[in-house]
DNA sequence: TCTTGACTTAGAATTATTCTAATGTTAGAT
DNA sequence: ATCTAACATTAGAATAATTCTAAGTCAAGA
């Protein structure tokens, strides 16, 4: 769902469309990089001098609820937020931090609606491990070792 | 894998079984309620009156990078433990905040190594929703307004 | 224009986690 | 048995993430 499709479907739902709240959803639909709250903060800041962290941390929460946007919660005592609301696999790297999206087909979970009698409504399948830019760089690491 | 086994492989590798790191362990094993550091932390006070928080963070800590615990990141903001290593699901019920075991075949990624080039150590599968109790309960509210 | 309710703001408060410096414990050397 | 060095634990301070609060801002409708 483009920009424009989630900004009209909350403008019909009733939610008024403040010039943060575009801003933040805005931010969310050109940075596919999983941002922090404290990272979408400070990017605001730039263009918006005012923002508080209780507007970036209350919109958040507000497109969550619309279901606009997802949270992400892979990492001890941070979120990060995603533009994109489909089920998809996050991996993060515990080197470097960085978040990334992968593909998974064939997950057995893939529109159910219950499970032992629980009502499933979000799934955040997390998978930790390190980035193919970690290996890389630990691999020449380790050559630059060798070659001493 | 036992307490006895998970405080023998401890041992073996090295790592000396304080009094501290054997309560937590024990705590974990008995407890499968997938408890907050918080949770732990007061449970073991009334046994252990002095311990302290940090005591609780570093063994923990130890403890999963010995590969003998899991840490369960299902929640904004804070972290719970898990006795069971093997992989399984985790759900959440954002009404009661319980975090249950749930058991799903069929996991695509189940035994793989790697995925887009990122070297898999660790999958964390979580499902967000409301629980059977919750669920219950909601129903027999129903039932008592409609009564009114 | 005035009022009302919703939104934003700055900063305080709270919560979770990590850090620090002092103290306690233990195993091996003597 | 005692000493010592390394490691572990402790209380509390520091930091980080999030939520709360009270005051100010804005915008739509009477």
């Amino acid at each position: 769902m483009d920009l424009k499709e989630k900004l009209a479907e909350l403008n019909e739902k009733g939610c008024s469309l403040t010039i943060q709240r575009h801003a933040i959803l805005e931010y969310l639909y050109e940075n596919r990089t999983h941002p922090t709250v404290e990272k979408i903060y400070y990017s605001l800041k730039e263009k918006f001098s005012t923002i508080s962290r209780a507007t970036v941390y209350n919109t958040l929460e507000l497109l969550k609820n619309y279901g606009l946007i997802q949270e992400i919660t892979i990492e001890k005592g941070k979120s990060r937020f995603d533009y994109e609301v489909k089920t998809h696999h996050h991996f993060l790297c515990h080197r470097c931090n960085r978040v990334y999206d992968v593909n998974v087909e064939g997950c057995p979970l893939a529109g159910k609606k219950m499970i032992n009698g629980h009502k499933i409504e979000e799934l955040r399948p997390y998978i930790i491990g390190i980035c193919s830019k970690c290996l890389q760089k630990k691999k020449s690491n380790d050559n630059f070792v060798m070659m001493n």
